[in-house]
DNA sequence: GTGGTCTAGACCACT
DNA sequence: GTGGTCTAGACCACA
């Protein structure tokens, strides 16, 4: 899934692994993504590699993190894709989430 | 009050806080605080962290701590500085709880 | 080594135990301790039980921690005592972290 | 459910509703028992007299403590009332847990 | 891959 | 009903 020797940046591969996880739904808004220790396990990358492709979908708004907590889904990106836009509240709603 | 995505960790703008009640005497030597408990819901920040605040500011000699009753505002060195000696019971005690 | 069943709360314990390690010569100045997290498995206890034992012997001066890289054994009391002066620097190095 | 003004100690109330919930298998044998501070609220009464309750009930076998997780239904006394005698394996079994 | 901060609880010891 | 200890994690900042 992931090719260490591919002049792909590995966190970018990564990257696109998690969203398209998304995409195709097997991960759910408001699910807590694998901790950034699991995926560091998983793919054999340092927790800076796993860090680096979580914000690039915490920056595009697929996902959101919480402190203490975990990384969540976000709801935004999904409807988006699904809907075209959302309603300003939604919006509200999610980037309140980002914070 | 407290800023949650400031770079400053939770503990230590809530220490801060604490101290300058203290030092603007809305605490006064001997009060009780508000409860461990109290604080983690009015911050709405976990107890733990709550724990750091105090610890330090126990540790720096402000509060003690009575297991079974609550956290008490100490006699201050800035106090002792001010006014001079204070009675002999009262220095010991504070410096027993300073411990 | 540790008994989770005695009324001595396991991180005092814990703190024993280091300090012992110090005080035999088995952890020497500016070695680095094993992780947190290498304790936390060896001892099976939280992260937090482990970190509040060490906190303490940072607090006391045996050791002092260096953000990402780890816990080092400080240049202690008893050494000090015992073999008199220490270079400027290395003084001012021991002091600081010791903060 | 439980009466304070009946001349039964209101904790052995408390012991005899929990008790009497294990047995009905509406607390199953593994499954977490609400936290001391639930109980407390539901019952309107001190943890220490929802403590006094449960130690009971620990010392009889039918639930064990794991700090800082919970309280949980023992598998043994469950056992021992269904089938009459506990094989050796499964005593040293609960009576691991209990630690 | 370390230490730093934080969560959302739990049970424990004590007044 | 307080502070004390502890869990089983998480993300954050840094080397």
């Amino acid at each position: 899934m992931i090719d260490k020797n591919s002049p792909v940046p590995i966190y970018s591969q990564i990257e696109e692994y998690i969203r398209d996880l998304i995409r195709k739904g097997e991960l759910q808004p408001g699910q807590t993504l694998p901790s950034e220790r699991e995926y560091s396990e998983q793919f054999q990358v340092s927790r800076m590699t796993i860090r680096q492709a979580i914000t690039k979908l915490v920056n595009e708004g697929y996902l959101y993190r919480k402190k203490g907590s975990g990384t969540f889904v976000a709801e935004t990106k999904f409807e988006q894709a699904l809907q075209g836009l959302t309603s300003f509240t939604e919006d509200m709603k999610a980037r309140a989430y980002a914070k």
